[in-house]
DNA sequence: TAAACCATGTGTATCTTATACACGTCCGAG
DNA sequence: CTCGGACGTGTATAAGATACACATGGTTTA
């Protein structure tokens, strides 16, 4: 009865008490080795492979054991996005705000990216976990010396976050349909480009055909073969990077309208 | 053999084809019908509580009666968040393309507000739904005369849609959270703030703390009662009208370098 | 050192859901 | 009038989450 009055917030501790020393004794499994477990999983097949029991199977254990470490899949899949996005990296001392906020967006993207199954994940809660965290905390820190109010930055870290993830959910999205068309040529289209064009007539819909016929969705000319394997592109930004460099210089802008400069 | 070839794409066509002509004969249950119940329980209950049976028992049909209208629960959820969305609101041909575009973002804000539920369903397809489809489209048209490349376009209402969407996320997480503490005073914080509060130590996170500090999230004395209903805050859209009008300064200030004015 | 404890795993049972299949029915076409 | 197909129904199956009760071995306590 002195050890641990059960709190209010056993969710939240548990996000944060990751590494809580192993308390009884044997330390064969653990919370860590459970999320890290499932995030190799998601990795390697997607959020839809993870389930409570694939997740043990690949420890070695019973399903049920799972729930000695974690209160549910609810839970899981939140310590698995917290841990997924990782280590915000160190804040530059020395650079410009508006370096550091785009550098800091660039890594945000990576690290997306090495997860991307991070955007389907239902989020159920705000982000709290300790590693979101971090990254704000460490998005904050870039700003700093950056003549914003308080709301200000934190809006513009959570519009960062909304380009960043809004894009990679893009081209996760995207690259099923690439590879579902793959596994079943009849099902879908090939690529995402092939399908717009197929649905948007150039009468109803003169600008997006418009755009279809520049190539935008990718070349229409493209081998249609059946299931070719589908040169994954790598751009490796510059998509992104053109909507981070449009809000951030909007931001410039903005301080010196009102400032002059930059405090 | 004439009037419908299998064709390589059942889904999309299911997609675009809501309004085929009842074929055969007594038009009871259709389509349209069952994605309308489904978009009503979600509006409701959330996306958790549309589940096949729960649809059916709506329609007061059996489960499997869907299944001679829907190819099954993902094929639901593509229509379901298609429909959602809905028709976009006509460009104002007169307005400039700032403008339009402005309240493009605005329009799809309510919209998506409307049915917070969509940033919850997990795509598996880029938007390809006629609405959906629609929406660009009318994003397009917005920008018409900006003097943007196809591709910049479409990275301008890619990431105008990534604001808003990602912007109804918060809001919806955070809601969410608030009314499980509501209903489970003990499982979870009031609200975000107090939340964050309780974890961003300032020694470790010393710009989140000032942030929290200074109330960005909510009073933090506000009353910690146990079960308030929570002032549900309806900030009309300060936070994405921040985002919004940043990134299209950002826009126009590209403009105006590359070409000096507006084509 | 012996006894009690408790954290950790296990096995089994249950409930919810999605979905395949086969059957009956009623409509309109021939 | 009869046949075929669209539409609903009912039943069966399988996956998955999770509650519960039990086994076990190290830790702690008397």
């Amino acid at each position: 009865m002195s050890q641990d009055p059960p709190a209010p917030t056993s969710g939240l501790q548990r996000l944060w008490r990751l590494d809580a020393p192993p308390r009884g004794g044997r330390p064969t499994l653990s919370v860590r080795r459970v999320v890290a477990a499932a995030v190799e999983l998601a990795d390697a097949e997607g959020i839809g492979a993870v389930s409570m029991g694939r997740v043990a199977e690949q420890l070695g254990f019973t399903t049920m054991a799972l729930y000695r470490h974690v209160a549910g899949k609810d839970e899981l899949l939140e310590l698995m996005s917290d841990a997924a996005v990782g280590e915000p990296p160190p804040t530059d001392g020395a650079a410009p705000w508006r370096a550091r906020a785009h550098s800091w967006s660039l890594a945000m993207l990576r690290r997306v990216r090495e997860h991307p199954w991070i955007t389907e994940v239902p989020f159920s809660t705000p982000p709290l976990g300790p590693h979101r965290v971090r990254w704000m905390e460490a998005g904050l820190r870039a700003l700093r010396g950056c003549a914003l109010d308080a709301e200000q930055k934190l809006a513009v870290i959570n519009t960062l976050n909304g380009i960043v993830w809004h894009e990679v959910s893009l081209e996760w999205q995207q690259a099923r349909a690439r590879d579902r068309a793959g596994r079943d040529p009849a099902g879908a289209f090939a690529d995402y480009g092939r399908a717009l064009a197929s649905v948007a007539a150039p009468e109803r819909f003169p600008e997006l055909a418009a755009l279809v016929a520049d190539g935008v969705f990718g070349e229409p000319d493209a081998a249609p073969g059946p299931a070719g394997p589908a040169p994954v592109q790598d751009f490796d930004d510059p998509l992104v990077a053109f909507a981070v460099d449009r809000f951030l210089d909007g931001v410039e802008l903005l301080l010196e309208r009102q400032g002059g400069g930059a405090g």
